[in-house]
DNA sequence: ACAAAACTATACATACCTGTATATATATAT
DNA sequence: ATATATATATACAGGTATGTATAGTTTTGT
């Protein structure tokens, strides 16, 4: 990967997250970055295709980052579900935070038929699928209905916190998914 | 109210979810409310104007219909906070139903000093208040808390709602909410 | 050293946006 | 009936957006 391509996906990242992405013009992405349109459009055919890429780095990033969290700590299924939304918890106060792509892009993208919101769509959609995973791997019973559950949380809470840092969203979530994630396991004995 | 101020905050709030509100230019706005921009123009005295007119309708026509619902139906303050969930479902599910201005406004708003975001951020936090006090009525301790969480599953099923209708986001958003609150309720005595 | 690739600088075509100016038509009220 | 308010039609000014064309500069590999 090229260094500039790199910055520019950086920088996009950053500019959307804090100024939205259709009010973030490729002029200022490229002034940001210390280069040229010419540049950005060498890596990136158009400006759609920068936020795709840019939506697919983050949810990459995350991912990966959760995964190898889950992995690292602890092997009992169980467990794994209870320590999600510490992860969440420990990544949304990491520094190098910037918010979820998805979420707002699928708020400044509606229209079902745009890239943009189907890609969105499927990385909500994703997201959902790995935790209830991990509820069905704790043999929790209705596994679907709880990750919608905490997905919801997670995207609410997200949110929040972007609005405002230090809301207090994210601990509250934590709380409302220990509660939720606790009557799950009871109801299966 | 003119008919065709009426039609025109109508008008602009469909679009306005339905398309982004970055994305609406007034030209289609005026040509959907069947009118021209020098009436809109006349009403509005800007395209902002009108956006934070949207939204304090939304909410108000919210807030006015949740209200009613609530003391139509019961008096006991502890049956109201279990019954707010319902009627939001039937509000999600009525025909009428656009999507949560607030909510979207925030997103494609980021910026702390755009009026449009402060209304959007006051709205929310005005809604989390009046959670905060259904709880504080029931006499339940951590009141701002189960608001707090309450307005999270809110939020994230109304989006996930917008998103793909008949998710069943808000079902189990209703599920989670009953949790939450039978929780709080015990663990007051 | 020299050729190829990567990057910069700048201007511009095209389209769209908000907001206004100007002139005309249509109701409504007394 | 006639003045007044209301709405329409249309053109346009000024700004900004994406994307490209053209030419020049710097870096890199051999």
């Amino acid at each position: 990967m090229s260094a500039l391509k790199d910055k520019l996906l950086l920088v996009a990242t950053d500019l959307f997250q804090t100024r939205g992405i259709n009010s973030t013009g490729v002029d200022t992405i490229v002034a940001v970055a210390g280069t040229t349109k010419m540049t950005l459009y060498k890596y990136f055919g158009s400006k759609e295709d920068l936020i795709l890429e840019v939506l697919k780095k983050g949810h990459q990033d995350f991912q990966n980052w959760i995964d190898e969290k889950l992995n690292a700590s602890s092997k009992k299924p169980s467990d794994k579900i209870q320590q999600l939304f510490d992860y969440i918890e420990e990544w949304v106060n990491s520094p190098g935070f910037t918010g979820v792509g998805f979420i707002k892009a699928s708020a400044e993208f509606p229209n079902e038929e745009n890239p943009i919101h189907q890609l969105s769509s499927q990385q909500s959609r994703e997201f959902r699928q790995f935790i209830s995973k991990l509820a069905s791997d704790a043999s929790i019973k209705d596994a679907e209905g709880l990750a919608l559950q905490l997905s919801l949380l997670f995207e609410g809470a997200v949110q929040a916190e972007q609005m405002k840092r230090g809301s207090g969203a994210i601990k509250y979530a934590k709380k409302a998914a220990k509660i939720l994630i606790d009557g799950a396991i009871k109801s299966l004995s």
